[in-house]
DNA sequence: TATATTACCCAGGAAACAACTAGGTAAACC
DNA sequence: GGTTTACCTAGTTGTTTCCTGGGTAATATA
């Protein structure tokens, strides 16, 4: 697993803000129920969305969530890295270099290099606008 | 992290046996000391890729592992895929479309699912053979 | 045959992480 | 002032990862 529940949520809540992207905003608690996702573990999730600026929260009766970009401006990279905290495939290539002694020598770690690139280049590729097409 | 210790500890081991691949079989100890790898953990490694036929496994003294392939034979997917049981990267893949509940209408799955194929080919593009050239 | 040397088997355990829960406080609206 | 919302801190449960211990089975050598 490379994404677990965390940023898999992330970006279906953000799926979901974009489909129902109203002059209203939307509470959590709708986002929830219409997403099935628990409610609580929700809230810790919408908080890094909203301290990261890529949503607009607002608090009382009527507030709720909602997108404060086009769509076309969310790439599926960046929400990822912000609620999964990276995308490494490997723990060799989250630290420098230094982090493994064997790095000078190991005949594997430009795989890795590779493949991590391949997969950042991957989900910078593709934006929620392009989500939002699929199915 | 889609590969953990075990994936990438049977690969360096994969790596270090093609390149002292000499008449003698290689004692378990001794590759474990120079990859550095808890001697014990690496004994489950090594049975699972002797089960698997991935090497030759040979009993007493003078014992010990070789590759019975040559390297080129020997897909980086297959050796990932026999240790970690499988390289999916969102549960949703792992088991079948009816796994989800949500599969008919998600909007995330088609995107799951192409970068599943991506990281499959990546791994089956890439032979030992082709890791010895490295570094 | 005895002994050393190796691979194999089974069970468990510490630590980390993932996924979620509990119980509050702060802000905005009516 | 009270309701509705977001936000904050902490804890809990379950799973997985990584590793250890204590054996047994096979093979070579003396």
């Amino acid at each position: 697993m490379i994404v677990s529940t965390k940023g898999r949520y992330a970006l279906r809540v953000m799926v979901y803000l974009a489909l129902h992207n109203q002059e209203h905003h939307i509470p959590l608690k709708d986002i929830a129920e219409a997403e099935q996702i628990s409610q609580k573990y929700l809230e810790s999730i919408m908080t890094t969305l909203s301290k990261a600026d890529f949503v607009d929260a607002v608090h009382g009766k009527g507030g709720g969530y909602r997108l404060n970009r086009p769509t076309g401006e969310y790439t599926i990279g960046s929400i990822l890295k912000l609620t999964e905290g990276s995308l490494a495939t490997v723990s060799c290539t989250t630290q420098g270099p230094a982090a493994c002694s064997r790095s000078t020598c190991c005949h594997t770690l430009p795989m890795w290099e590779r493949l991590d690139a391949m997969i950042d280049e991957f989900f910078e590729g593709i934006t929620l606008a392009d989500l939002l097409k699929e199915k």
